[in-house]
DNA sequence: TTCATATATTCGTATATGCGGCTATACGGA
DNA sequence: TCCGTATAGCCGCATATACGAATATATGAA
C-alpha cells in the first residue's frame, strides 16, 4: 500500500503529468526535449524526472551526453493497468495535446531541440552525435 | 489534467488509501467507525474524509449525530475506473486485507464502535438512534 | 589535458501537507 | 433551555515538496 501511495504521488503534480504525457507519446526523449517543450527550467524537468525514475514509471539510459527517458517496463499488471489508465486520460486533455503539439513541431524542427539546437551557432557537436530519437507520435 | 493531479494527490496518502480501502468494503461508515479500526484520532479521520470528499471520491450524508460516508457515484468512466482501480489492488494489499479484517471484527461487535460502544458505560443515546450500517463485506 | 555541453545535485526559500491538541458546531435527549 | 456526543475546523509545529540559481558531474571533441 505504501508503494501505491508513493506511485500516485508520483502522479499527483501536474508537471509530472504533462512530462509523462509527452513521453507516453515517444519511443524516448531527452531533458533538453522537455525542457523545450514544455519551457521548464532545465532544473526543474530533471528533477521531476528523477522523481517519476525513482517511482518506477520512466527508465533512462545515457546515450553520449544524452540521457534518454522512456516509459518503463511495467513490472506487474496492475502497473500496465495504471499507466494505460494515465494514458487514456490524457489523450482526451487539451493541455496534454497542446504539449504533444509542440513535441511534434519540435521534433519536425529535426533535431535534439535543446541547447544546441535553439541556438545553433553556438553547438559543436556533430549532428550524427545526437542520439537517435527514434519518435513515435500517434495522431 | 489539474483535476487529474488533484485526484491522484488524494489517493496519494496511505492513511486516505486505507480509509478508503475499508469504505470500499462497506456500503456506509460513519468517522467513529474509521477511527476505531485504523486507531487513527478523530481529528485525522476527520480531516483525511474531508480531503477524499474534496476530491470527490466520497460523499456523505449525516443520520442524527453521524455523518456516514460512501464512495461517492463516479461522475465519468474515467473516474469509476480509477476506483475499480483502487479496489482491485487493495483487495490484495496485506495491510488492506488486515483493515478489513478489523472492520468485520467491529461489525460484528453489533454497534458503531465510537465513543459510546467503546466506553459503553458513557453512551446516553439509545441503540435504535444509531444509524443503520448496513454492511457489505466481501469475503 | 582543457573546454563546451547535457544533465544531476546542492542550496536556500517559499509553500504545502500531516499531525495532535483544542475549540466550535450540529444534533438529540431531557 | 441545557447537556453530552459526533464531527468539523482552527492553530502551531514539524516535515515534505517545489522552485530557481549556482555548482558539480559526465561525456565527447580537440
Amino acid at each position: 500500500m505504501t508503494e501505491l501511495a508513493k506511485t500516485f504521488k508520483a502522479l499527483s503534480d501536474e508537471s509530472r503529468l504533462r512530462i509523462l504525457g509527452i513521453i507516453l507519446r515517444s519511443e524516448e526523449l531527452c531533458v533538453c526535449d522537455i525542457e523545450y517543450v514544455m519551457k521548464f527550467t532545465q532544473t526543474k524537468v530533471s528533477r521531476h524526472l528523477s522523481y517519476l525514475k525513482n517511482a518506477g514509471l520512466v527508465e533512462d539510459r545515457r546515450q553520449g551526453l544524452w540521457v534518454l527517458y522512456r516509459i518503463a517496463k511495467p513490472q506487474d499488471e496492475a502497473r500496465r493497468k495504471l499507466i494505460r489508465y494515465v494514458e487514456a486520460v490524457l489523450a482526451s486533455d487539451p493541455a496534454a495535446l497542446e504539449d504533444v503539439r509542440r513535441l511534434k513541431e519540435s521534433i519536425d524542427g529535426g533535431c535534439c531541440t535543446g541547447y544546441a539546437c535553439v541556438r545553433p551557432e553556438t553547438a559543436r557537436l556533430k549532428t550524427p552525435a545526437r542520439p537517435a530519437r527514434r519518435a513515435r507520435i500517434e495522431a
